[in-house]
DNA sequence: GCGGAATAGTTGAATATTCATCTGTTGTTC
DNA sequence: GAACAACAGATGAATATTCAACTATTCCGC
């Protein structure tokens, strides 16, 4: 490695108040849901479900969607499975394949939950932010979303 | 609660590129700092220490910079301190105190990763972004920042 | 200077995550 | 269609994090 080139001040600043930022925001997310007996990993498994096609999403599929490894998944949705959250079903197309099924009670819980989420996720983040910086930081963000992606 | 201002469009997408940037981001760096068989914790703790006078902080001091309960951070220096990377010594102005002490071979460690460390949130972060946007992103966060910690 | 509240930090059990490995498919090539 | 690589997912042990006590000091009001 040869002479580093280090941060300057100013990409210092804005890469540490990003880290800070996140931490902060995640943890008081999490511990807002955790009134209602969920964790912020358990809302992202029930949001994806909810918004696909007949509340189910293939294993696989589900762990690409929340970036997380498909043996973390399996524990996670193990877990939510004896909380009641979801079930397992076979897939009959291919039978190597499973599904995550979002149970009634699931969906129950997050049609009661994500108001309330949302309220916080406006109240810590979206609101204290102007249109404009929503939408750069959206700019911002989405290249480097595809740059990690290509990584994989 | 009333009927739930939902997020818009844009105001998700922002949302959602933030999480998932995030997840990406912090997944890669952590991966990369493996190779020095280093977590990304251990890192920030490094850091923190070695920026430090004297190369030591106060227990407390350090779960506050790095965000993370005490608990947790008492765990974190243990197996630190296995490793090898800091040492704790008592606090001779409080009898209740302890200090995380950066060990020469922590200092040499960071000493080692830290360039590529820094070559990594180039690479994946800030070089991918405009001086405009970091300074961008740190006026947007910066508040936000704020906001979170005056709630803890 | 006494007594209770607050602070600093640790501990161990419960929970969650990672890592390596394993079992079945499915896809491909010859 | 047999052989073998790739894929989908689960499992269990090792590691990390959370949570609820717990000990030992220090601070504060009287």
């Amino acid at each position: 490695m040869g002479t580093p080139r280090w941060l300057s001040q100013a990409e210092q600043r804005a890469w540490r108040a990003h880290l800070a930022m996140h931490k902060l925001l995640l943890h008081r997310l999490d511990r807002e849901l955790h009134e209602f007996g969920l964790s912020i990993n358990d809302y992202e498994i029930l949001v994806n479900l909810s918004e696909s096609p007949g509340r189910r999403m293939r294993m696989s599929d589900l762990a690409d969607a929340t970036i997380q490894s498909r043996s973390r998944l399996s524990h996670q949705i193990s877990r939510m499975e004896d909380k009641g959250l979801v079930t397992r079903e076979d897939c009959p197309d291919d039978r190597r394949g499973t599904f995550a099924v979002l149970s009634d009670q699931g969906w129950e819980t997050i049609k009661q939950v994500a108001p309330h989420h949302v309220a916080g996720v406006r109240q810590h983040f979206v609101d204290l932010l102007t249109d404009d910086q929503l939408e750069a930081l959206e700019q911002a963000y989405a290249p480097i979303v595809a740059h990690l992606k290509s990584l994989r």
